[in-house]
DNA sequence: GTGGTCACG
DNA sequence: ACGTACGTGACCACT
């Protein structure tokens, strides 16, 4: 018999130390439990037991605080977000099958003890799982340690193991400790003993008892045999802290910790509860039912074929359609195209086989509610097709917390509670498709209370129609341009590469940073600056500091910069190019938290700009024959809006008289005037206002801009002094956003932080930045994604050929007909410019050209 | 799959 | 005393 006693508490705290903060829509922290169950995945496949008991302390005091007052006593208490998931964690343990074990006056070491030792007594072998180190002193031939280092690494302690690192056999540990104490337990030991003595000590003489039987008569240093003198009642009382027991009143009979058949439904309704979906995969259970509903929720529904007289049926007693489309690649045409629809009718979910008919569905003019309405934008119009779309779940979703993992209508249908009914068919997966109205109905409700309709109806369903034709646009690229530049970026990274050889001495892998970590701190002995978690960082900023301690350093900067240009951007980007020679990115709408689009596939919103070398990227993005681009971005957007929603007049001011912001900036932050700001007061003032807008710390713009810390201080003290309800309103920002538990952007779009309530000073500071972050790059995004819309509309009204074909944050790029690009230039610049109106003008600068490198300002 | 690094706003 | 700016996506090495 195999056991594996997980030491509950310890793995807890690991997973809850371990992992960022992770949590549900209602602000429920998951992290612990999430980490928990993955690390408890991993160790169970590692050592593959017959039985598994999972121990936990109680909260009450045990033998050891009886004996001693002082025992823990420096411990805090658990945190609020870590103690709220252990009852769900233990009745999720419960429901996978698995047995818990607790003690009264004894705590989990003691019952791992007690446990490994009577599986050994019955000839069985035993692992215990933990995270901390005290259970080693358990270690013998038939029970093994595994410590859990992070979320995916355990460390095997075989007594061996522990031999060769702590230099005794396990047992010993007991009586070192004793010695030693141990502060994170208050448990005193000998004072002024440390690990080095207590463990020569322990070496020599093999116990506390010996040692202090006969203490006049071993050769131990006068200044040591004082202090083991004067700490023998703490010394033993030390031993009996330290030791673990092995006699705790706990069910020993193995038998009864063979896990049980697991409840399944239970278990993944309750991950699903706690938005835990992939651990749904991990513990091999499925999604099938959300609610726990009554007999008669659970009636069933029938599944009907659509042919075309019941689809007549279906429109002409219906003004709105409940509708999911699939769609796949046509293998022929390489087309995208429907495959199959499924509309849900009260008590029917009908199914549409036919391209035709789906057509006909999308040409009824009927006001569709989908789950996903970028596809079918995309694919009408592709088809020419006038789409009404009325309703998108994932969009309400996002919009509703912006913070999610995923939107798919299995994952909304379990976060909203809305119940699944179920069918005899035997496709998956139906019982969701069927919820899609009483999905509809809660998230348009919910998005009603919080006053998110313009967003949903006006802003974001209207946009995902917009990026659709950006996506099946798509932007030309010079291809033979790019594979050119590519080649001597090439040439240039072996030239590079055999010179950086040359200069180490020997060939090695330059990106690898361990190897280059490897290669400069070891064998060139340059300084190391900073760490990483895995060894010693070679980022750009630790490279720069060593440039003037040896001629390498340059190249390998250099070699970086060209093979990043060359992976990222030469080899990737070929292979994206659509046969019609485009690229057709993919734009994500329910990927940021800030209300921000995403691009991937390749992303187009990084392409290179801050240097020439990266800019020339830029050359081989160009209009089609005939064709000009019409690039327009907002000047200062983030600013702007800043100075609106904080209401700060002397930050209006400045944008309202037309002034270079951090020109003004300067000025205020180095008390002199205007015409007295030299171009590096400005760039500091520049950084000064990107770190207003990411809530700044002095440290950080310190190191950004190279000052000492006091002067970073210095200059945001005159910066908020100056621009005095800029101070008020960041200090606002936060008291709000702890009242309500979210902050949101001038169209209302919220961003929840859970963060703020964290008892982790990092994790509650990071909360206090992104409130003051998240509104104003929210509400930049908000305000770009009206302009889209109505730069689409306008474009249409007009008659334009041009059409809308990228977005970069603050950047539109249009594509136009050479004779259309001034009234297109004129059109962008009112549209972006009048999206919202603020207090402070909000400025669009258009420019053209025949490649984006031209046609960039 | 994760971590380090670096491209963009 | 903490540990150090917001938001992304992609590549490579390494486990």
């Amino acid at each position: 018999m195999k056991l594996l006693v997980v030491d509950g508490n310890s793995i807890l705290n690991r997973a809850f130390y371990g992992i960022k903060p992770l949590t549900t829509k209602d602000g429920m922290f998951t992290n612990a439990i999430y980490g928990f169950l993955t690390m408890f995945e991993r160790m169970k496949a590692d050592t593959a037991p017959d039985a598994v008991a999972i121990a936990f302390d109680l909260k009450a005091k045990t033998f050891r605080h009886e004996a001693y007052d002082g025992y823990k006593a420096n411990r805090k208490g658990m945190p609020e977000e870590l103690h709220m998931q252990l009852a769900p964690l233990k009745e999720l343990l419960g429901l996978l099958g698995y047995r818990i074990v607790t003690c009264e006056g004894f705590e989990a070491d003691d019952i791992l003890g007690t446990l490994s030792k009577a599986c050994e007594a019955s000839g069985g072998e035993c692992v215990i799982a933990t995270g901390d180190r005290d259970s080693l002193q358990l270690v013998d031939e038939k029970i093994s340690v595994r410590l859990a280092k992070n979320l995916n690494g355990t460390m095997m302690y075989t007594p061996e193991v522990v031999k060769e690192e702590y230099g005794v056999e396990p047992k010993k540990l007991i009586e070192i400790k004793a010695i030693q104490g141990d502060s994170s337990d208050n448990i005193p030991g000998v004072a002024g003993i440390g690990p080095k003595g207590a463990t020569q000590l322990i070496q020599k003489y093999g116990d506390v008892d010996y040692i202090y039987d006969h203490l006049d008569e071993l050769d131990i240093k006068p200044g040591m045999r004082a202090k083991l003198e004067q700490s023998k009642d703490n010394c033993f009382m030390s031993r009996m802290l330290g030791e673990i027991r092995l006699d705790a009143p706990v069910d020993t009979d193995l038998e009864g910790y063979v896990p049980k058949p697991a409840d399944a439904a239970a278990a993944s309704r309750m991950m699903a509860r706690l938005e835990l979906f992939s651990l749904i995969k991990k513990f091999g259970l499925e999604l099938t039912e959300t609610t726990e509903a009554k007999s008669d929720e659970l009636r069933k529904f029938k599944v009907v074929e659509a042919v075309s007289e019941v689809l007549d049926k279906i429109l002409s007693e219906n003004n709105k359609l409940h509708i999911q489309i699939s769609f796949e690649e046509n293998k022929d045409s390489g087309a995208i195209e429907p495959t199959v629809a499924y509309i849900s009718v009260e008590e029917i979910l009908y199914v549409v086989n036919s391209i035709e008919e789906i057509k006909r569905l999308l040409l009824s003019g009927k006001a569709l509610y989908t789950d996903s309405s970028k596809p079918i934008f995309a694919y009408c119009d592709r088809e020419g097709i006038e789409v009404n779309i009325a309703f998108d779940t994932s969009l309400a979703a996002y919009l509703l917390n912006p913070s999610s993992s995923g939107y798919e209508l299995d994952k909304l249908c379990a976060a909203y509670s809305i119940p699944v009914a179920q069918t005899d068919c035997e496709e998956e997966g139906m019982g969701f498709r069927h919820a899609l109205p009483a999905l509809c109905k809660r998230l348009a409700d919910d998005i009603s209370g919080i006053a998110n309709d313009k967003l949903l109806y006006d802003i974001e369903i209207p946009l995902a129609r917009v990026l659709a034709r950006m996506e099946n646009l798509g932007f030309e690229v010079d291809v033979d341009g790019i594979r050119a530049y590519g080649e001597q970026l090439g040439k240039e990274a072996e030239d590079l590469q055999a010179k950086i050889y040359e200069a180490v001495g020997y060939e090695f892998n330059i990106n690898s940073p361990k190897q280059l970590a490897k290669a400069l701190f070891e064998d060139l002995n340059l300084p190391a600056r900073k760490k990483t978690k895995s060894g010693y960082s070679t980022n750009a900023e630790v490279l720069e500091s060593l440039i003037p301690l040896h001629p390498v350093i340059p190249m390998i900067l250099e070699y970086r910069t060209v093979t990043k240009l060359r992976s990222t951007y030469c080899d990737s980007l070929i292979d994206k190019v659509a046969p019609d020679g485009r690229i057709h990115s993919s734009f994500n709408q329910t990927e940021t938290r800030t209300g921000r689009i995403s691009s991937a596939e390749p992303n187009l919103q990084n392409i290179p700009v801050r240097t020439e070398r990266g800019r020339e990227f830029r050359r081989f993005f160009r209009a089609k024959e005939g064709c000009v681009l019409v690039d327009a971005d907002y000047s200062q957007i983030e600013l702007r809006v800043l100075a609106h929603i904080a209401g700060d007049e002397n930050m209006r001011q400045a944008f309202r008289d037309n002034t270079d912001i951090h020109t003004v900036t300067a000025s205020e932050v180095f008390g002199v005037p205007v015409s007295m700001v030299t171009p590096l007061m400005r760039s500091r003032a520049k950084a000064v206002n990107f770190g207003i807008v990411y809530g700044i710390g002095a440290f950080s713009l310190s190191k950004d801009i190279g000052v000492t810390v006091r002067e970073a201080k210095k200059y945001i003290e005159n910066y908020l002094a100056h621009f005095s309800s800029i101070d008020s309103y960041m200090k606002e920002v936060i008291e709000a956003a702890k009242r309500d538990g979210y902050v949101s952007t001038l169209e209302g779009r919220r961003r929840y932080l859970p963060e703020l309530t964290a008892s982790n000073f990092n994790t509650r500071s990071f909360g206090e930045r992104v409130a003051r972050n998240a509104p104003i790059q929210g509400t930049a995004a908000d305000i770009i994604k009206i302009a889209m819309v109505r730069v689409d509309e306008r474009l249409k009204k007009e008659g334009l050929e041009a059409r809308l074909i990228l977005q970069v944050h603050d950047e539109l790029i249009v594509e136009a007909p050479a004779y259309e690009s001034m009234q297109v230039a004129m059109l962008l610049q009112e549209e972006m410019e009048n999206a919202v109106q603020l207090s402070v003008p909000l400025i669009a600068e258009a420019s053209m050209g025949e490649t984006w490198y031209e046609a960039k300002g």
